[in-house]
DNA sequence: GTTTCCGATGCATAAAAGGTATCATGAAAA
DNA sequence: TTTTCATGATACCTTTTATGCATCGGAAAC
């Protein structure tokens, strides 16, 4: 015979009762049955929990201890039942989210936080990566959702815009362009260039060389950067001006002109994006959110 | 029908093999048994905890939290139970000492350090109580072993004499005392003492005041603290003089002269004492623990 | 097409748990 | 002192639950 919950439950009522018959009332069973159950867990442990006689029924040390532990373990089985069925529902469960420099810099922080106060039970992962490696995540399972420079028409995914960005050019201090009011384009044809690894940096660039391309250049690329940070702190060295987000701008700290690139009507976007297929359940709810986010 | 823990050790290994046949033949039950369990308690939760077709098992993501929390339920019964024997044979448990100023500054902790070698797993819980405090204590069952100022014979104790210490005499600077190198007790009839209250120090005064009305005075108390630590303070002030032990002196902090007291042959004894029916097993063990240090 | 492997189901059996009646014992009431 | 009452334990039987065996239906491998 094995120990099973039902003996804890038993003991438990039994140790606050000390009493078989009021315990047994209380457990709506016989008091035989109590008594044998009882019997069970002590051969079964080899241990004496009670000292009974006729006028008394008191827990022995080892009792006392075994209250304690099973108290934990009933406590335990409970919270974990309430838990698989709140994960069962969506109530609760983790959130992998990827997000980009440009997502992360502007509209993710209080979509998340919205989020949260609607599912307080779901747990936001955040993922930080490029749109290509959230892109390949999101195929392996390893990302629920992903918020990357779009746009993103890939098959097997929905998308949905979450944020739109205006690009700015930003020349550091002392630069021969930093007075200027704003920038064309062609203004920038013969500069240096600071920006991402051309890999990584994929889809800006599909935003991006299309622009330059109309304008008449091609971006001569001369220093690379890991991230949006280190493309600001390469400017300020001096070592080239780069086409950003004002959002990215806000982060720098300083030695940095922004200036507003006045042919530029293309904005670029940002959107969440989604398997289409197979979505988990708190995956289901933000994409409901984010829908919900857009009647309101 | 409830969730069991025979439930739960089913649902693990099934969740680590993820095939019923291999998980049954690792269970001892056959196939048909490990799958109607599993029905069972996915009916009771309400909850799909493993996908399945004819090729492959997998967890839910419900399945997942349940796995996570059955194995601490798990986990914890069994340490429920492993602790609840070792409690019963007196590897685990509490042991409840009381301790004075004179034990705990001399010999206590030595011996509670060698204890705590030998039954590592019973946790001594140190409670400090005058003598008349842990007598009563230890019939009120509050206490498992005492460790007071001898001797004790009261029926229905047992007591073992632990440490002796010869008192000595301890003056402020500057006392007209303080250049001797001994003094007696007659040297002292005419001084002011500082001591405890009579009620908490009676056995201490058991013990000296004899020796003084042998000495042919009965001391002046003009001051009481309400511990050793406050006795020597107001003799550093210049309160009066006291008669404590040299171990007590060594916590003194400074302006104090000790001096050896050169007529009192009679020491003043420390013992362990305990009930002597009815021991706890962690308290038996000590006991033992005691005679066996008397030995070696 | 046949075989093989998978999980599910029907049915009979074994094991566990429960209920009723009753006993032995010690304390309290008469 | 005797009687009564309440307690926990036991005996015996019933109900519920768990298990094993045989088998099904379906997908993949050969």
């Amino acid at each position: 015979m094995k120990i099973g919950l039902r003996h804890i439950r038993y003991f438990l009522v039994l140790a606050e009762d000390l009493n078989f018959r009021r315990a047994s009332e209380h457990l709506h069973i016989s008091q035989p049955a109590l008594t044998r159950t009882i019997q069970h867990l002590e051969a079964e442990l080899q241990v004496t929990l009670f000292d009974r006689s006729q006028n008394f029924v008191r827990l022995t040390d080892a009792g006392r201890a075994f209250r304690e532990g099973g108290q934990r373990v009933l406590n335990g089985m409970e919270a974990t039942i309430d838990l698989t069925r709140r994960v069962s529902i969506g109530e609760a469960g983790a959130l992998r989210v990827g997000y980009t420099d440009f997502a992360i810099a502007d509209a993710l922080p209080e979509l998340l936080k919205q989020f949260h106060q609607r599912h307080p039970g779901i747990t936001v992962r955040p993922h930080h990566g490029v749109t290509t490696t959230q892109l390949q995540e999101l195929r392996d399972d390893k990302l629920d959702i992903g918020f990357v420079t779009g746009p993103v028409r890939q098959p097997g995914f929905h998308s949905r815009v979450v944020q739109t960005d205006r690009p700015i050019c930003i020349v550091p201090e002392g630069h021969r362009l930093a007075s200027r009011a704003s920038v064309t384009l062609a203004d920038l044809a013969d500069e240096d260039f600071v920006h991402g690894p051309a890999e990584a940096w994929a889809h800006f660039y599909d935003y991006l060389f299309p622009l330059c391309r109309k304008a008449g250049f091609q971006p001569r690329i001369v220093q690379e950067a890991f991230n949006s940070v280190g493309i600001l702190g390469l400017v300020s060295c001096g070592m080239g001006i780069t086409i950003l987000t004002e959002s990215i701008y806000d982060f720098a700290t300083g030695g940095l002109v922004p200036l507003p690139l006045s042919d530029i009507a293309e904005e670029m976007v940002t959107e969440a994006v989604w398997a289409s297929e197979n979505l988990r359940l708190p995956a289901q709810h933000f994409v409901d959110f984010l829908e919900h986010q857009h009647k309101s």
